[in-house]
DNA sequence: GCAAATGAATTGACATGTCAATAGTCCGCT
DNA sequence: AGCGGACTATTGACATGTCAATTCATTTGC
């Protein structure tokens, strides 16, 4: 099964070497671990998630700290049912609040609490410093132009940056 | 502990740059859309998911189709509890079968069923492709070297492949 | 021998995601 | 008017993950 020296003209589609492979599982795996260690390590020193520390910082940056969440949706890039879900326990946390939105019946108007706010700041330099000690240290400046390529070169393929940003 | 050698404001400890940041968040999300646009490929073309996958390929490669749990945790590198919700899953699927170890009480034999190899043999082209669109065609060859030297200097600053494998 | 430590695997509680129905609102058109 | 369709957000059912007990089986120390 492995050789698959068809006839020419068929390079498109023929399917990866084992070489591929390993560079494809490598990517993976590496990506899901720094994720899992930047999780466990961002909950552990300030009791906030990714997905919550993504929310607030969207949240802390916008006017009066209140987001439609249809906008909130768009910014940090989830559907629509995800973030209500979200929503939903970070509320429940007191993280933020749900009002109807002022000019629209249909739209919900999300707002940062005082201690989501508070709860934010204080969780910022731990999280930086974490992703500067478990991503960051890891490049040389050269290095981290290759990751930027990287990136690029899959968010190109992906059809990510085409119709959803700015 | 690697570096003792910090005064306030020197280069080791000093917070992302904007720049930085913005590579970080480009890795990062472009590594989710990867992921959820395998897993979502994945599972409506084979009824299978990575895990399911990853699972199946193990067992299909060992002795008998049949590892230890232990085992099968140590090759897929999930933790056994992660491991024993996803088997028991794939058990009411009747993907894999359990019984207690021959030879050990204490240990379990996993089995990957008929109906479990066969699903895996139908799901490996189909993901091989979508391995090869999603993923290596977004390079050159050159480009595939970059992504393999950055997942390699992750791993170095995560101290993977230092105790866990060969 | 047998109680305590160790080890293997499971379980329960809960956080997080996805997908497919809802449930209201608003809008346009006859 | 008012009806049907598009838009906003939520909900429920379920798949998936983590963490902290818990259950047994084996090994160890006295």
């Amino acid at each position: 099964m492995a050789h698959a020296q068809h006839h020419p003209g068929s390079a498109r589609d023929r399917l990866p070497t084992r070489e591929e492979l390993r560079i494809w599982r490598n990517y993976l795996e590496t990506a899901e671990a720094l994720q899992a260690r930047l999780a466990a390590r961002f909950l552990s020193e300030t009791a906030l998630s990714a997905g919550d520390y993504q929310v607030l910082l969207a949240l802390s940056e916008a006017e009066r700290n209140t987001l439609r969440s249809s906008e909130l949706a768009e910014l940090v890039g989830w559907e629509r049912s995800r973030l209500s879900h979200h929503l939903g326990r970070m509320e429940k946390r007191e993280l933020i609040s749900r009002n109807t939105c002022t000019d629209e019946a249909r739209g919900i108007d999300v707002r940062a609490t005082d201690q989501g706010l508070e709860t934010f700041r204080a969780a910022s330099v731990p999280h930086l410093k974490a992703v500067h000690e478990l991503f960051l240290e890891a490049f040389t400046p050269e290095e981290l132009v290759d990751v930027d390529r990287v990136s690029r070169a899959l968010r190109r393929n992906l059809g990510l940056d085409q119709g959803g940003r700015k």
